[in-house]
DNA sequence: GTTGGTAGTCATGTTTTTTTGACTAATTGA
DNA sequence: TCAATTAGTCAAAAAAACATGACTACCAAC
């Protein structure tokens, strides 16, 4: 058999997946809106000051591919839409938390 | 008194900055070896298959100004240095462990 | 039909992170 | 004294992440 062909991050560190899907510039901070209820793509350009369109949509599509948002047309006027954290995104309070003991 | 002028990420976002001293292609895997016993220079070089000594270099500085490994130089023969996790390394484990439940 | 709000994309440029390869310097064993 | 092992540093290049500004497309109000 071949010996080991993840890649290397998985295979030696089962952290690393998360730890990359949490961080970024944005990223934490888009989580920690969400906790508060839906967002939206205007809503979080106006909420985090200094960042821009690109990243804030790169940090949504990755969060959703992720599966740490859900991503909702609402049919409401004005047509629009909203990021919700999913169930595994709302477990991941959990990480969020155990890391608040270390307020250097 | 002026509004806010710490970095924004501290302000808004608690564990962003751990979030920080953990992330980056070879701090979680260097932890993890260090949670087995004390690790040295040349010994992560080898067992970090990719890695470089530039980077496993400013890995350990960072993780050590983290206060998360402990820089011992160790009087034996061969004189050497080791990297040992600190008391806060060591609780840090929590965080990891934390992260374990969410292997897609 | 023009303005304004919704939610983006795209190409480009800048900045940060990571890698490469050469080099240093002390210690040890033959 | 020569070679190997220890643990790095330094300058430069490559790669990845992030930012900028222009543009698209839909819908509603005026």
């Amino acid at each position: 058999m071949t010996t080991n062909n993840l890649p290397q991050e998985e295979a030696s560190c089962p952290a690393e997946g998360i730890l990359k899907q949490l961080s970024g510039k944005w990223k934490p901070q888009i989580f920690r809106l969400a906790l508060d209820g839906p967002v939206r793509f205007n809503g979080l350009l106006r909420q985090l000051p200094g960042s821009n369109k690109q990243s804030v949509a790169t940090a949504l599509k990755e969060m959703e591919e992720a599966d740490i948002l859900v991503k909702t047309v609402v049919q409401e006027k004005p047509l629009h839409i909203e990021y919700t954290l999913s169930e595994k995104g709302l477990a991941m309070v959990s990480v969020f938390r155990s890391m608040e003991g270390f307020l250097s």
